[in-house]
Order: structure tokens, then C-alpha cells, then sequence
DNA sequence: ATGAAAGCGCTAACAG
DNA sequence: CTGTTAGCGCTTTCAT
């Protein structure tokens, strides 16, 4: 029969000390007579023992061990509903780009994240429960919709959180973003310095702050450039409402030469619209992105796109749970970071 | 301050009950007077109550938690390497779909994973901690190359672990794949049922199972069309091998209609090289590809693919560690999975 | 059906 | 610098 797996009780043994001592050795704590050490290093070897985590967890009261949740608005999603949320999220690149950036802070610390899903109030229970319970010491949340109630939850719970994105109803709680403002201006110094002299843009949903924000870096990047009238399709997003935008822009202004739309998705209607109404891209009207997601690289042209250095971001956010966690840090804060132009055939 | 989380203790004294009688209901353990169990759970409510799983894990010996690990071959990657190489893996859809899979098992149960990437000797060893120190009680693996050796590690150290795809030395491990052999003759069908006279196929490295499997499947489905004589060149599952392999399919056999390529990369290369040499896809040569991954809908026509149901693949072996965890199944076993033809564009 | 009590394996005072 | 000891919060016989 299977042993039990050798305890600290065991190593001490072996090595004819305390276990105290074959403690403190195993969590590398000085103070140690270094014969000693050697001794317990190769009682530890000799038994083949392995440190039970429960057991330090419950003494130490912390799981060393941080959530990563993706999380939706989903009412009371059913399985089916909750099926393709997940595929569709686990799937996109952003999603990667986060688990890559947050591993790396975490490896090196031998921790590894628990992947969780909240898209129903259930599942948001879950999440909050799974903290409780101290199986995790602190959340990453990423949210696919700015009315994600989960933040607002965590935060009441006073469960340690970073958020991506600052959340829009104030919610006391650490996160990261991009500097929009600068993204936005990013795409109108791009457009300006290519030769455009009547950029236009199709903005996300203004009820939107980082909508508003990129809107307002376009313009004002324009306005340091001497154009101060610049036209606006307001759209919501998605691929049919930046064909819809793009064709509402070129009824009132034909001569629009270069289009800045808030996301990719946008962009690749816009670009779509442009030539079906024989408008070459870009040498007719130069087309920028934003999120230089995937749909960035197989767009017909290519986008030029406003990236988030996502990774950098998710692996910040790992490094104020981190802080948080271990109470280093008291107040919640924001880092922002700057956005970069990735440039392709587009523009 | 903030007072310690309340503990069972609190809530049988706010109860008055004993500690195991809350333990009972807590968990759902019959043999519980109605009347009493409603008592505990206003208690419960009452103290604001939750489990502290450090506690219940040690008793229990069992983390009831899981480990999605996805590893490499690397030797001694340094942080450069494997920062690449996690966005890579973490940024393919294949993974995505892995973890919709792998939580549409777990979630009901709610067990979440914890992610871990293996890509160097190092990260293996801590693979092997992670599980022996009870921080999950076994592991879903994802190898992402034939070679990796972590399967005979998991194997050697007796820790519960189902693979996906068998491994290609004989470890004992249970594991889920797909029938590659059936794939090659949903190929090879479609390619006869549109008519092609001259079928032909640019494999996978001929040392590799899975790709042997796919083409004897071809073959075999050819015969039973009358096709016997199939021209073949050995590719390497790459985009250039698929360019090569297509030159030297067309150099032997100018009358090609219809190309099977083992992968979707080698598929767009085939394409690639066929447009380049004047033919058009499919009307001349009609080309299918396998895995239905990324590329398959952004090449140039869209590819017809032959198509792995990931998630129903990843759901299983969550089912088949749990029941191992459990005790429940003893000898490592295989579960083999039908492939689907996805017909798009290409042929 | 309920309670009393013995640990699960580890850390952290506190002595020495 | 090392050992002794008292729990961490929960589950689980074993009585009752």
C-alpha cells in the first residue's frame, strides 16, 4: 500500500532535529547553524518530503494564490449562453495577452493563477465566496462591459481587487488603464503627419469614458495641428455600426481623407464601406484602429492601430494585488499607461 | 479593526449546537433534524460565515482543485523565451477552447483551475511540487509538442494526470485524442464527392503518429473510392513546408486536383503556391486542411477543414481526472474522439 | 440525531 | 541558534 507522504515530523526525524528547525530550513529562514542546514537539506531529500500547502495556509491564513476572473453582465446565463461567452472570451488574443502578462509577475513566485468565469450573479457569487474562503487572496478582474457590478461587489466585501480598466461608477478599488487621451492623439498625429487634411472620426458610444477620451485626444491633437472642425459619426463598437458611421460621414463630407474609429472592429467597416464605394484605402482616406486586435492583422488592408501594452498592464495589475495583499499598500490607486501606434497598410 | 473571520465555532455557539452538527449541514450531510439545520443556517447567515478550505483541505487531503498545465519542450528557457512563448500558446484559440471545455466540467462543481505553463526543466520540477504539496490533486495537460516530458514525470511521481493526445513514448497516463485516421478519410470523401480524379496530400512529418494516422486514413478512404496511387510529399507542418511540398506535388503530378495538407499552415501554403502558379482554388485544385484553427478562416480562399471537438475533448478529460482523483477508476485508459469536416471555401 | 474529542501538518511565539 | 508548545479551523470516529 501507498505510504502516507512524509511530514515535517518525518524529516525532523531523519535528521535528528526539531521540526522547527526542518521549518525554518524548508522556508529559508536564517538563523540556521549551517551544518544543520546540510543535514536537514538531505533528510528532506532522503524522505522525499514535499511541504503540505493546507497546512501552512491555515497557519499563515493565506492561500498564496491569486484569482484571474474574466467577468461579464450576464443576468442569469444558462449553460448554453455561458458556453459561448467562454469560448468567445478564452479565445480572444487579449485574453492570452492577460494570462501571459500576469504569469509573468506570478512564475517567478511560484504562484500560478485560478482561472475563473463570472457571468451571471451566481457566478459573481462564486467569485466572492471563492475569496472568502481564502482559496484565493485577492482578485484580477478583467471586464467585458463598463457595468460589471462584480468590482463594486469585491470592493464591499473588502476583498483585495485590481481591476483592468478604471470602472465607471466609482468604486474604491486599485486598477490600470490606458491613457485613451493619448491614444486618441496618437491617431491624429499619425493621420496629420501622412498628409491628411480632413481626418474624421468614428467614436465608441459617448456614454462611454474611454470613448469620450480617445474623442477628445483625436481632437485636440488635430487642433494643435490648425483643424478645428472635425466631423463625428457616434458609433457603438461594433462592425455594422462603423459601415453605418463611415457611410453617414462621407454623405456629409466627401472629402474626408482619414478616419480614426475607436476600435478595430469599426475600422475594418469603415474600411469595408470605403471601397465598396470605390474609396481606396489608404490612398484615397488613410483608416487608424484602435485595440490593434486580431481583426487589426486580418482587415483588408492591414490596420494601423492604436495598441494597449497589455501584457505590461496585467502584469502590473499581479504587482498591485501583490502589494495589496501583503498590506504594503493602503489607498487604491490608478496607473495609467501610454498606448503605441502600430502601423500597417491602413494608414 | 477587522475582526477575524468568524469560524464554525462562532456559528455553533450563535446556534447552539457543537461544532460538527454545523459541519454537518454545512456540508450537506444527512441525518440532520430539519429543525436544527434551519437554526444553523440563520446562524450562518447571522455570522456572515464561510469556510476556511486551508482547514478543510488538510483534513480532507484533497485540494479539490485542478491544474491546466500547458508545456513545451524548452530545455532552460529564460524569461525572454518564455515570455514568447506563453503569449503564443495563451493567444491560440486551441487554448481557449481547452479552458471553455475544461470549465464547463468544473464550474458546476465549483472547482475552477489553476493555470500553469511548463516550458523549461524548472517549471516541470515545479509542475511536480505544485501537485505533491496537495495544492491540486491532479493535472489536465496540453503538451504542445510530441516530445515533452512531463507525462512520464507525472507517470514516475504516481500523481493523477490525463493528456491530451497520447503520448508518443508509452507512458502510462489516460489520455484523450482524436481519431486522426477518420480525419484523413473525411478528407479524402469530400475531396471524392466533388469530384477530384487526382488527389494528393502534403503530410505531417511521417515520424509522428498522428500524422502517419492521417494519411493512412486518406489513403484508405481513397482506395475504398477506386484511388489507389496518391501522390505524397512530407511536410513538416509548416508554412513553408506546405509552399514546398505543393512545388513538388505539381512538379510530378501537373494534373493534381484536389490537395489534402495534413495542417491548416501547410494548407495555406498549398494555396498560396497554387494561386502563385496560375491555378484557382478550388475550381482547379480544390485544397482541405486540418485543425480548423485560425488560419483556416483568414486565408486566402477561407480553408474547408477537418475539425477536433476540442471542448467536448477538454470536458472529458476533466471528467476522467475527477473520477481518478476520486479513487474511482483505476488502469490509465484512452478516449478517442470523432473528427468533423468544417467545409468552407477551399474545396 | 447530536456532541466530545482527537487530530490533519505546519508556523510562530517563547524559552532556553 | 534550537527546541517546546500552542494553536490555525475543520472533519470524523466514537459515544451517547
Amino acid at each position: 500500500m501507498s505510504r502516507q507522504p512524509p511530514t515535517l515530523e518525518d524529516v525532523a526525524r531523519a535528521a535528528g532535529v526539531s521540526r522547527a528547525t526542518v521549518s525554518r530550513v524548508v522556508n529559508g529562514v536564517r538563523n540556521v547553524d549551517p551544518a544543520l542546514q546540510e543535514i536537514v537539506f538531505r533528510a528532506i531529500e532522503l524522505t522525499g518530503y514535499a511541504p503540505n500547502r493546507a497546512a501552512r495556509s491555515l497557519v499563515i491564513r493565506r492561500a498564496e494564490t491569486v484569482a484571474l476572473v474574466v467577468s461579464g453582465v450576464g443576468g442569469a446565463a444558462d449553460d448554453e449562453a455561458r458556453e459561448v461567452f467562454a469560448t468567445r472570451v478564452f479565445t480572444d488574443p487579449f485574453f492570452g495577452r492577460v494570462v501571459g502578462g500576469v504569469m509573468s509577475f506570478l512564475r517567478p513566485r511560484s504562484m500560478h493563477p485560478v482561472l475563473m468565469l463570472a457571468e451571471s450573479d451566481a457566478d459573481r457569487q462564486e467569485v466572492v465566496s471563492f475569496l472568502r474562503q481564502g482559496r484565493a487572496d485577492g482578485a484580477l478582474v478583467v471586464s467585458t462591459h463598463p457595468d460589471d457590478p462584480l468590482p463594486a461587489l469585491l470592493a464591499g466585501a473588502k476583498l483585495p481587487a485590481v481591476l483592468f480598466a478604471r470602472p465607471s461608477r466609482a468604486v474604491p478599488l486599485t486598477y490600470v488603464d490606458l491613457d485613451h487621451r493619448a491614444g486618441g492623439a496618437l491617431a491624429a498625429r499619425h493621420l496629420l503627419a501622412r498628409g491628411c487634411r480632413r481626418p474624421a472620426t468614428v467614436s465608441g458610444p459617448l456614454d462611454v469614458r474611454a470613448s469620450r477620451e480617445r474623442l477628445a485626444g483625436f481632437r485636440e491633437a488635430l487642433a494643435d495641428g490648425g483643424v478645428t472642425d472635425v466631423p463625428l459619426a457616434e458609433g457603438g463598437f461594433t462592425l455594422a455600426s462603423g459601415i453605418e458611421g463611415m457611410a453617414d460621414l462621407l454623405a456629409r463630407h466627401p472629402d474626408v481623407d482619414g478616419v480614426f474609429a475607436a476600435n478595430d472592429l469599426m475600422a475594418q467597416g469603415a474600411c469595408r464601406l470605403l471601397r465598396q464605394r470605390g474609396r481606396r484605402v489608404p490612398d484615397d482616406v488613410a483608416v487608424v484602429g484602435f485595440d490593434d486586435s486580431g481583426v487589426a492583422v486580418t482587415c483588408e488592408p492591414p490596420l494601423t492601430s492604436v495598441r494597449q501594452p497589455v501584457e505590461r498592464m496585467a502584469e502590473e495589475m499581479a504587482r498591485l494585488l501583490d502589494s495589496q495583499v501583503r498590506g504594503e499598500s493602503q489607498a487604491p490607486t490608478g496607473v495609467v499607461f501610454d498606448p503605441e501606434l502600430v502601423v500597417r497598410a491602413s494608414a
